[in-house]
DNA sequence: CAAATTTCTGAAACCGGTTTCACTCACTTT
DNA sequence: AAAGTGAGTGAAACCGGTTTCAGAAATTTG
């Protein structure tokens, strides 16, 4: 693998030791410049490349962090978050030298045993983890209580765990405030009690009516598991209860709700505004394009690898710690606030 | 890193040495019944767990195989089918104890310097790589020969490269029969010359169309990037020419295309019947339901690894061989074979 | 100019496994 | 009973790097 040469032959080429030669491929100091450059040229010239295995045994660092999908492949597939998510994590670690490899655990109880596996191999500096969904908790940290993790979401068991989220409570906030200023008062939302974030985004949903003195009422949520098929579903059964508006607490269910509208012979904005959360492609391309809450995946991800470098550079004695990003609301057509083009 | 003990504190316990423990480790003979008991227990009660770099290094195998998405970020957001493919491969690897490092190489002509940094890591036992684009080859096996490579889709420079791909040719085959057989004579086609697959799905429409004597018209011929969008536009370059049908050769340029439909003030099959390929979720969540060439990605992913499995165990001595993979048609509303319920 | 530093450098230990090889020992063959 | 077999075992080499440590060489200081 990797060639046949060694550092050892490099080293005899170059007529200096082992241990020079790893003190050039290193960018260490007290190396002679004229013999670090013999040695660079014999590198050069060979063609060597270090072999890494080798350099993980003896460092002790690998350079890969494992990357898991803790959702079920359903969702995976249907929402376009997770393969954004992904490539952030991926472009991120690239950038940083690391290698990512990825693991989609499934929904049949079986995330325990990959996550097991994964820890087994011990190979991974680390570990970055989409935030569990309710019930179905995942504890490495159990398992192994030195691996530094860092999640992506608000974990189920937040205490002690670092994680990078997104503000999912100011993006109820701002799009169901945006509504209300739109001169709204029946508005509904379509959330989810699946995970931590749709709670949130629900939570937002209710503190902004609170604040704007208008009522809540119950009949006017409904919960939706991120499938477009569900928030089909979801828009079905809030109907009957005629909502002016509905905050959708996500692109893909607004998709759904979009088609229950149509199917009902309604159209969005004028009989019924909405207002999702994501910001994800399919937002622009909806019809109408959705005004939705923009997440910035791409930051995340950047945030938690960074973050989990930190920790393994620091041997993981860092305090927990929370990143919460900011979210802002993106003005498109589907809540009437702007003219159809 | 994977706790403190080694083998050699488990030698030590045992009372056997390293040698053995690695026997019993490896299920390898030569050992008495007793000691390999003995040598169990001890694994066991000290949850001893071997350092997989230590063997990586020892055995010149990382279990680690490369997987490449040589696609746009644009295409892997867009298109389920990476998403799909990529759970494949994942789900494939993590059956056979493998795992799955995960690369997404841009658009921007990073795709070299990606494959080159993952090949200098000298990491990996094998890479699966996912069809170049035309143009923008990768050549991988310039830079290592040795390393085992498997494609999946036919690679622009098929030449000696292992790959499994779908039967193409035949999807747009059978795709395009199946509308003739409907009574349809003016039939269009939108494809992509983008890459192999999209070119084979239009041979097959090329083929099933002179096989059945209708006479081939480049003006119902439109080319699209996969996207949800260039079907869309594709859609609306083909309705001058009055098609009664479309076979499109992605279920995204479906979606694209029934959008322009619709705003055309059509609807599929009533005033144009439409059959597309790959047959991934939004084709059933389609409206209409597409009829739709189906691709067995999942077990193209499997095949992938098992013949990378193949060649790597065989030091890389395997003849170049290609696996073609069959598809089928599956038959719902847009097609207008069946009625709607 | 001697003494004290500091800069270079290589030998050797080390990381934690696997694999080779020689040797012991019990059991079969002649 | 001597020789031949094959199973069972451990010592040691090995994989290819990094790191420690001590000593030589060069430089600074007194």
């Amino acid at each position: 693998m990797s060639g046949r040469i060694t550092i050892q032959r490099v080293a005899e080429l170059a007529d200096v030791s082992k241990a020079t030669v790893s003190r050039v491929l290193n960018g260490y100091p007290h190396v002679r410049p004229e013999v670090r450059e013999k040695v660079q040229r014999v590198i050069r010239e060979t063609g060597y490349q270090p072999n890494n295995i080798a350099r993980m045994l003896a460092s002790d660092r690998s350079s890969i962090i494992g990357f898991v999908i803790s959702s079920s492949a359903q969702m995976v597939f249907h929402d376009p978050y997770f393969p954004a998510l992904t490539e952030a994590v991926s472009d991120a670690a690239g950038d940083r030298g690391l290698i990512m490899a990825l693991f989609m655990s499934h929904a049949d109880g079986q995330g325990h045993r990959t996550v097991n596996s994964i820890l087994a191999a011990g190979l991974f500096d680390g570990l970055i983890l989409t935030a569990d969904a309710k019930g179905s908790s995942i504890f490495p940290q159990q398992l192994a209580p030195d691996m530094p993790i860092v999640f992506i979401g608000r974990p189920s068991q937040a205490d002690g765990m670092h994680y990078v989220d997104v503000d999912n409570v100011q993006g109820g906030y701002l799009a169901t405030s945006h509504l209300i200023d739109l001169g709204h008062r029946r508005i509904a939302t379509i959330g989810s009690n699946r995970n931590a974030s749709g709670e949130d985004r629900v939570t937002g949903y209710r503190r902004a009516l609170s604040q704007r003195g208008l009522a809540f009422d119950e009949r006017l949520v409904a919960f939706g598991d991120y499938s477009l098929e569900s928030g089909y579903a979801s828009m079905q059964a809030l109907l009957p209860y005629k909502p002016e508006a509905v905050f959708v607490a996500s692109d893909t269910m607004a998709l759904g709700a979009l088609r229950a509208l149509r199917e009902a012979g309604l159209r969005a904005p004028d009989d019924i505004a909405l207002v999702s959360h994501d910001d994800l492609p399919p937002a622009v391309q909806a019809d109408p394009p959705l005004t939705t809450v923009q997440q910035p995946i791409a930051r995340t991800g950047q945030l938690a690898v960074e973050k989990l470098e930190r920790i393994i550079a620091q041997g993981g004695a860092v305090r927990a710690e929370k990143t919460i990003l900011p979210v802002k609301l993106v003005v498109r057509e589907s809540c009437g606030a702007v003219q159809s083009i």
